[in-house]
DNA sequence: TTTTGTGCAAACTATTTGCAAACCG
DNA sequence: CGGTTTGCAAATAGTTTGCACAAAA
């Protein structure tokens, strides 16, 4: 593990945000200038690939990546499209497959959408759209 | 509405698959050639809005779209990424609100993962990744 | 030293947009 | 006519990639 990964890693660990890769590119650099935005997206793909973060795609906006290794749901606002973790029972995919009788299930993406608080507030949405 | 808003709406409407931009885009332009992809994109983002299709974002691929308006789970191929529309309980809202108290849901996104029979069968999926 | 990863820049894909002309009501 | 929609082309956003050099095993 090299020092850039062990970096955007230790971001994305370091906190229960889900970040977009912009994000965690501005956070990276203020500690290390010369990282590229190429590396970053290149050591979040293996990262997931080999299961220590999460990626979570987002409804027209850019990916987010989520600390959390487990498989969980995600309630997530439609206006200012703030995530949170849910948690739910351990495992979802029994429930689930009621519906799919005879298939034999890999994973799920549950996305709960509702407002938050702070958006109810300000009519207009206090956070930005893609922030 | 258009000529080439109804050629587009026909298309989705006709059969249950879920293609995306570019589907739609090639088999509208086998009837009306001078047809532009800009148009197909404006006129998938009108139906959407006025909730006569539904759009499905699909995991580090094009969007595809639905006819069918109801709200409801979909049951996706992990490997070749064909998608199936699944029935689900009429209110799954109802069920998933145990997980997140006092918050008022609006919808939901629920992707199942699965492989199909035919990607079971031929070891390297039958199907293109993006067909 | 052999492999693997980086920085940079260019490439790509899916989608959006500005604009003048065509269409519709 | 007068607002809406089109076709076209150029622009964007997010992400990926080729390559020469640097770092790690």
């Amino acid at each position: 593990m090299t020092r850039q990964r062990q970096l955007i890693y230790n971001i994305i660990n370091a906190a229960p945000e889900h970040r977009t890769a912009e994000e965690i590119y501005d956070l990276a650099r203020a500690e290390m200038p010369s990282l590229a935005r190429g590396t970053v997206y290149r050591n979040l793909g293996l990262l997931v690939q080999s299961g220590q973060i999460r990626k979570l795609e987002m409804p027209d906006a850019p990916a987010r990546y989520d600390r959390e290794r487990r498989p969980h749901p995600h309630l997530i606002c439609q206006v200012c499209g703030q995530v949170e973790d849910l948690v739910a029972p351990e495992e979802l995919l029994g429930p689930f497959s009621i519906m799919t009788p005879g298939v034999t299930l890999t994973g799920y993406d549950l996305k709960l959408y509702h407002v938050c608080p702070a958006c109810q507030a300000g009519k207009a949405g206090p956070v930005a759209r893609k922030a």
